[in-house]
RNA sequence: CGUGGGGUAGAGCAGUGGUAGCUCGUCAGGCCCAUAACCUGAAGGUCGCGGGUUCGAAUCCCGCCCCCACAACCA
């Protein structure tokens, strides 16, 4: 039987994970692993954190702590908010344990044995003022392809060559801005070089794999490859396992993706088959797949299978299937000016499947995507709460009230019925090929299809008409509408696995599974388990706050500037039809007079407005409201939900300027 | 200068040769089982621009314009 061996970029265990974390790897591969699980499928889910390297060592130093007190802190913080936010790993390691140490070192000893790894002596960076060797990324200087002034040790942003530090002219170190000296020291050197043609053979076969993948691969390695240094004189790593290379660790490129084959040695220990990670690793009916971002594509798709085929024994990756990025609020994220929404920081408030479902139905599968709370607030309100729960909370509470809360038994099937059991069908291969595809998207827009299929099903058969002239026909409708629920379930437990768990036990369903018979998936006659609501609606006001939040409490005064606030005159005011508390107004700005809109009928009435001066923003964008033009709107305090004008404290003529 | 991605209805997106689609929003109607939720219908796009190939192009080719990422340890 075939495996599926599923690992996860490590995240670097320097900070917490957001959601362009989530969006780009994490969700989809859990997403892909719970499919395959619901399909019986042989699969393993491998991750862990990255905990080496320069980065974790400056954090720690900002801090003032150890780099291991920082690793334990976030290893923990990040094993947990994955834990809340349903992302299930069968092991969850860490780049600084024994066994990782002791793997990589094997792996590099065995390139090494081959002649795959080599010395070379190597002037490198030494910052005289900081007293270190510089690593890449931490020199500065004019790029010898295309003479830009910025380009960094590793890699020349403006032209997107790899670079080697010492080919940069002017090179300054990028902490203290000094000149630094040459040094000498040894380094060691994988020799990509020597791969470049397998690795070009392997690549160009690799048809089945994402365009944006492929692409940018291929386009990578047509550059030529170049012997690459994988060690360095830092204190924080793991040694490299040669006596003459004391001081030396490995670099971080280099062990973190070995970290997959630990981890899954270390699941195998756990699980007392301590030999059982070979099944996996060294067996050609594995399928290995690798979750990244876009960021981790030449490693995962160059380095990574050159370390792989120079060491010979272990598999080779047979899909990568990396995620674009995802912005919030159409603004890239970044940590340094805080631009980012933290995890576990969300799970504080919220709870984890409207955002699995969002981000799974919104994930940049093929380009970058736009997160906004707006359309959080959006998908949650209309499809989950409105298609999704309200057909199962309609059809459960149909049940409960009138059927004495027991799934009632089927009689003879008519035609509509039949159409609804093809749907369901149809629907379920859709939905199964997307998750295979490695499109969640494609899979949530899918079972929401059907979702409103079903609620399609349910008007037209009008329960609450058979509930009085024929209860056979009524018992076919529910069982039908409940059948199609525990379906709809199954095809949605991968991306909101805790509302499935719910539907389950609405149902009294101890077990399901992919391949169970559409029909049958429901026991007949058995009593409902207790019932409640899937999901709450998210008001404006919250998303409102979580929007200040991350944007931050100061304005500029220009941009109070920009606001156009005057004192208007009320001159008309009548309700709306048809609606609870909407009025028009009819106001004079003193340049003009026009309509407003405003929700304040369940307080106040229209006549007692006439003649009031209120505050009145004037540069809103217009918004039709119930077939009428609002153009502005106007302030009001809000207490206990409702309403209360501002006016002003002296008679002054309409259009005078608020400031 | 380069690399990668993108420009399709008010918004967010799908659609790789054959009458332009989805969700939301807007407008109108229906229903009342349900979390003011559900269902139906309508309006709304010269598919970034200009050429070309073709019986036929959003879709293929050429040229151009515009946006985003590739810096601050951000997948």
């Amino acid at each position: 039987m075939d495996k599926i061996l599923v690992t996860t970029a490590l995240p670097y265990a320097n900070g917490p994970i957001h959601l362009g974390h989530l969006a780009g790897c994490y969700l989809p591969a859990d997403v892909y692993v719970r499919y395959q699980r619901l399909r019986k499928r042989n699969c393993i889910h491998i991750g862990g954190t990255d905990e080496n390297g320069v980065p974790i060592t400056i954090k720690a130093e900002q801090e003032g702590k150890t780099p291991r007190e920082i690793v334990d802190y976030y290893h923990k913080t990040i094993k947990e908010s994955f834990a809340k936010f349903g992302i299930k790993f069968d092991n969850f390691s860490r780049t600084s344990i024994p066994l990782h140490y002791k793997t990589s070192q094997d792996f590099f000893l065995n390139l090494h044995g081959k002649g795959y790894i080599v010395p070379k002596i190597q002037k490198q960076f030494f910052c005289p003022r900081c007293q270190r060797f510089l690593p890449d990324r931490y020199v500065e200087g004019t790029c010898p392809y295309c003479g830009s002034e910025g380009a960094r040790g590793d890699q020349c942003d403006e032209c997107g060559k790899w670079l080697e530090p010492l080919d940069l002219k002017n090179p300054r170190c990028k902490l203290c801005g000094s000149t630094p000296v040459y040094r000498k020291t040894k380094q060691w050197f994988f020799r990509l070089d020597l791969l470049e043609p397998r690795l070009k053979e392997w690549l160009v076969s690799k048809r089945d794999w994402k365009e944006n993948v492929r692409s940018f691969t291929l386009g990578w390695i047509k550059q030529g490859l170049k012997p690459r240094a994988i060690t360095r004189d830092i204190s924080w790593g793991i040694p490299v396992p040669l006596p003459e290379a004391n001081g030396k660790v490995l670099y971080v490129w280099f062990d973190n993706v070995i970290g997959y084959i630990s981890s899954t040695k270390e699941w195998a220990q756990k699980l007392g088959e301590p030999e059982k990670w070979r099944d996996y690793w060294f067996s050609q009916d594995t399928r290995l797949v690798h979750f990244i971002g876009k960021d981790n594509i030449v490693f995962h798709a160059i380095n990574w299978p050159a370390m792989l085929m120079a060491h010979g024994e272990f598999i080779l990756p047979s899909q990568i299937p990396a995620n674009e990025f995802l912005t919030i609020e159409a603004k890239q994220m970044s940590t340094s000016r805080n631009w980012a929404i933290w995890l576990d920081d969300y799970l504080d408030r919220f709870p984890p499947d409207p955002l699995r479902y969002v981000l799974a139905s919104n994930a940049p599968e093929r380009s970058d995507s736009n997160f906004t709370w707006d359309g959080y607030r959006m998908k949650t309100n209309n499809e989950l709460v409105g298609t999704f729960g309200n057909l199962v909370n309609r059809t459960l509470q149909f049940i409960n009230s009138y059927m004495g809360g027991k799934i009632p038994e089927k009689s003879s099937l008519q035609a509509a019925d039949m159409e609804v059991l093809n749907k369901i069908n149809e629907k379920k291969k859709e939905v199964g090929d997307a998750y295979e595809n490695f499109s969640p998207k494609r899979a949530t827009e899918k079972f929401m299809e059907l979702a409103r299929e079903g609620n399609r099903y349910f008007d037209y058969s009008k329960p609450w008409e058979l509930r009085k002239n024929d209860r056979e026909r009524l018992s076919t409708v529910i069982w039908l509408a409940t059948s199609l629920i525990a379906n709809l379930g199954v095809m949605a437990e991968p991306v909101i696995p805790f509302t499935a768990e719910k539907i389950k036990n609405f149902l009294g369903i101890k077990h399901w599974e992919w391949d169970d018979v559409v029909g049958e998936i429901i026991n007949q006659g058995a009593q409902l388990g207790k019932t409640e609501i899937l999901f709450k609606p998210v008001s404006r006001g919250k998303i409102v706050l979580e929007r200040r939040k991350m944007m931050g409490n100061i304005i500029r005064f220009s941009e109070f500037e920009a606001l156009d606030l005057r004192i208007a005159e009320i001159k008309g005011a009548e309700r709306i039809e048809g609606t609870d508390k909407l009025i028009k107004l009819l106001v004079d700005t003193g340049g003009d007079t026009r309509d407003l809109v405003a929700g304040i009928g369940n307080v106040y009435e229209p006549e007692e407005l006439i003649g009031k001066k209120i505050v009145v923003l004037l540069n809103l964008e217009p918004k039709k409201i119930r077939g009428v033009e609002s153009r502005g709107m106007l302030l009001a305090a809000v207490h206990d939900g409702k309403p209360v004008l501002l006016t002003v404290d002296a008679d002054v003529p309409p259009g005078c300027v608020v400031s």
